[in-house]
DNA sequence: GGGGATTGATTCAGG
DNA sequence: ATCAATCCCC
């Protein structure tokens, strides 16, 4: 993030640039109109490929020059830090000789904020530390364990999206504002919440969630502190505003709330973030938000071809609820959609790694050719595919570097470092490198604790606690409390000092090879020389943010954040991760049922799921500019097991005429095979397309068959109740033959 | 009581 | 394949 600090924007006030000639120059009359709105609410419902971030960089640009903004009055928040970078890249390409643009993402910006103004709330100190989703599992584990409720039942992931949840609608954290219709579920969920929360302000800490939470809780509270940022800002601007939940509603809000210049620019049909709390509402009901808004629709397409546009808008049409749009573009039809049906995944590796190949030969860079996914582990096999056939690649997201245990290790040291409250932090590190203290002693430790009230580096510095631990753990603790005392010191260093101090008192080199030897030791060491010269670089880059702020930003990065424009090698990602991005030939794999749709999306919310993985598809196709091609396999691995895959509802979809080949080879006689082969398998005589009774549910036809023995499970399409997934070893379907 | 190996469940998407 | 719980040896 290189913004400038708050502190020192003060100082050298911004400069106002003069006029810039032709700035609007080449814009169509909406894109135009957006640019040139002055006060007051405005809506940009921008379609893929319309221009969108340059209208908003545009009008940053008009506004700062024509109508005397300064740069560091307008606030601009996106839903990436790629995003943010972009945005960032073209205003300074347009006024070179200006600076102190607060462009970020909501995350970031609340964070920053945090760091300067957490300590007017009592629990919290600035040394905060951020939680990652491991983190916070970890931590509800212990939470789990220690109410003594069923670890089996309630697992951490579930818990912390309920939490999750929660915590994006604005409830009270501490409150037990659980539905009391909502059952016993509901209830621990809460009462967990309730700890989790306490236990997270003990160890001054925040998750994601909280970052967004804890700074509109601080504004409300302390409105003057929330004054101090609206008063500020005089336009605010908010990209990707379908994807924005609850909470970053009420934040926009009150950034405008002073002026009420705000803009936000969004798509109703690429929200893909339903999972995580993000409200279309947001973007559906702002002209009734705001009945003065101006509203301004930008419906020309520059990217894709007509054949990609007229697919994707059949395709999309088939969602009810969105605002419709046409969208249109004087590009030619150009080429057909290739559809290709294989074998199994790695048939599917193979055949696009081929085509990757061909595309290359006709001219096409590697890097202007992506391959998209819907869920990381059809990652693996697309890999190994390109590799094998000499195919430069990258993947996009995926197995993190900051995931690797090494890593994590050495963030959590660096972490406690920062904040010695974080227990979380302690617990991961202190048997790191290994030092004889094991579970029997913690538990004495983290007892002693708690009856106190003391952190863990707080309570492992009192004699009488380490006088029930004894031997060699004894020994460890004392040494590791005396290690970490004697890191504070090089916090003020910087990251990569602070990172080498680290590396140096903990004998990084015994702890490698403990770890592991060979090459998985030189693996790790490497990631760690990586993470060394990432801290090194930070510093150089942020002299000002030090340890604190080198955590922050790691905390905060995504993975499309690391996506390389310019290296010469096919780009690989999940679909969520390809939004905003765009590539002249796109692949989009797996297009078969449970896939994309994806099962448990259409299965936990029948109405809305289906028509976000159909937004999710759309997203995809509209990446492409010049070529898209589709693939799904008849036969896929799902960890460890082999199952039949029928193709996509969504292909059924697609205007046939858009497609090469023409029909797509949805046939009866694979459909059929495909049921014989399960009834083979799985100990039932069901086939795909039998008509079924059920109890409770009626009537209906077998959509699908998967798993064997008692694992045998159907989805089921009742007449008057829906589609439902039933395991046959309960569900007493009674057969009535072929619909 | 700590550390290692083996077994056993688990994964939708991400800041 | 990867991470956590379990088992067994020092």
């Amino acid at each position: 993030m290189d913004w400038l600090d708050v502190r020192s924007m003060a100082d050298d006030a911004p400069k106002v640039s003069s006029k810039i000639p032709g700035l609007l120059e080449g814009l169509n009359p909406p894109q135009r109109e957006a640019c040139e709105h002055e006060q007051g609410p405005l809506l940009i419902l921008a379609g893929p490929g319309s221009g969108k971030t340059r209208v908003i960089t545009s009008r940053v640009a008009y506004l700062i020059t024509e109508c005397g903004v300064g740069p560091d009055e307008i606030l601009a928040l996106t839903f990436t830090n790629k995003a943010a970078k972009e945005m960032r890249e073209r205003v300074q390409r347009l006024l070179p000789n200006t600076q102190g643009f607060w462009i970020s993402t909501f995350h970031s910006l609340c964070a920053r904020i945090l760091r300067r103004e957490i300590e007017i709330l009592p629990e919290y100190t600035r040394d905060f530390s951020i939680y990652d989703t491991a983190d916070k599992r970890q931590l509800l584990k212990t939470v789990i364990k220690e109410l003594n409720y069923d670890a089996k039942r309630f697992r951490p992931p579930v818990l912390a999206s309920w939490i999750s949840n929660a915590k994006n609608n604005c409830a009270p954290d501490d409150g037990l504002t659980f539905d009391p219709d909502g059952g016993i579920d509901d209830e621990v969920c809460a009462r967990v919440m309730a700890r989790y929360q306490q236990r997270m302000r003990e160890n001054n800490a925040l998750d994601f969630d909280d970052l967004l939470l804890v700074t509109l809780e601080m504004f409300e509270k302390h409105p003057g502190v929330r004054d101090s940022y609206s008063y500020r800002f005089r336009q605010v601007m908010v990209d990707e505003y379908q994807d924005t939940n609850r909470v970053q509603y009420r934040l926009v809000q009150h950034f405008s709330g002073h002026h009420g210049n705000l803009t936000v620019c969004g798509d109703p049909d690429q929200s893909i973030y339903g999972w995580r709390g993000a409200d279309v509402r947001n973007i559906l009901d702002f002209e009734a938000d705001h009945p003065e808004a101006k509203t301004v629709r930008l419906e020309q397409n520059y990217r894709s071809t007509g054949t990609i546009l007229k697919a994707a808008s059949v395709l999309i049409a088939n969602n009810s609820q969105r605002k419709p749009k046409d969208l249109w573009t004087e590009s030619g039809e150009g080429e057909l959609i290739a559809l290709i049906q294989c074998g199994d995944e790695e048939d599917e590796a193979r055949e696009l790694a081929l085509r990757c190949k061909n595309l290359h030969r006709q001219g096409k860079a590697w890097s202007e050719i992506a391959i998209f996914y819907r869920m990381n582990f059809m990652q693996r096999a697309l890999e190994s595919a390109l590799r094998l056939s000499g195919v430069p690649y990258q993947v996009v997201g995926g197995l993190e570097f900051y995931a690797r245990r090494e890593i994590k290790d050495l963030m959590a040291w660096l972490k406690l470092m920062v904040n010695p409250r974080d227990d979380g932090a302690f617990l991961r590190v202190v048997n790191v490198p290994s030092r004889g203290v094991g579970e029997t002693s913690m538990g004495r430790l983290v007892q002693y604790a708690r009856e106190r009230g003391l952190c863990l580096s707080d309570a492992v510095q009192q004699e009488d606690a380490l006088a029930q631990i004894r031997g060699r753990a004894k020994k460890g603790l004392a040494e590791f409390s005396a290690m970490r005392q004697e890191l504070t010191e090089a916090v003020e260093a910087g990251a990569g000092v602070a990172l080498d101090t680290l590396l140096e008192t903990i004998d990084a080199e015994r702890w490698f090879m403990e770890m592991d030897t060979g090459d998985a030791m030189i693996d790790r060491e490497s990631n760690v020389e990586e993470l060394r010269s990432h801290a090194h670089q930070y510093d150089r880059l942020q002299p000002k943010g030090g340890l604190p702020g080198f955590l922050q930003d790691v905390a905060l990065v995504s993975d499309v954040d690391d996506l390389d424009e310019g290296t010469e090698q096919v780009k690989m990602m999940t679909l969520h991760s390809s939004k905003g991005l765009e590539f002249p030939h796109v692949f989009v794999t797996g297009l078969e049922e449970e896939l994309l749709p994806h099962g448990r999306a259409v299965e936990e919310d029948p109405e809305n799921g289906l028509q976000e993985e159909r937004r999710l598809l759309y997203v995809g196709m509209t990446r492409a500019m010049e070529g898209l091609t589709l693939s799904y396999a008849t036969q896929r691995r799902f960890f460890g097991e082999d199952r039949w895959q029928r193709p996509s509802c969504f292909l059924d979809e697609i205007p046939p005429e858009t497609i090469e080949g023409g029909v797509e080879p949805t046939e009866e006689s694979e459909t059929e095979a495909l049921g014989e082969f399960d009834a083979e398998e799985s100990g039932h005589d069901l086939l795909i397309g039998h008509l079924v009774k059920h109890d409770h549910f009626g009537v209906g036809t077998v959509q699908q068959l998967t798993g064997a023995g008692v694992n045998a499970r159907a989805t089921v399409s009742f007449n008057r109740h829906g589609t439902k997934q039933l395991l046959l070893a309960y569900a007493g379907l009674v057969k009535l033959g072929n619909s």
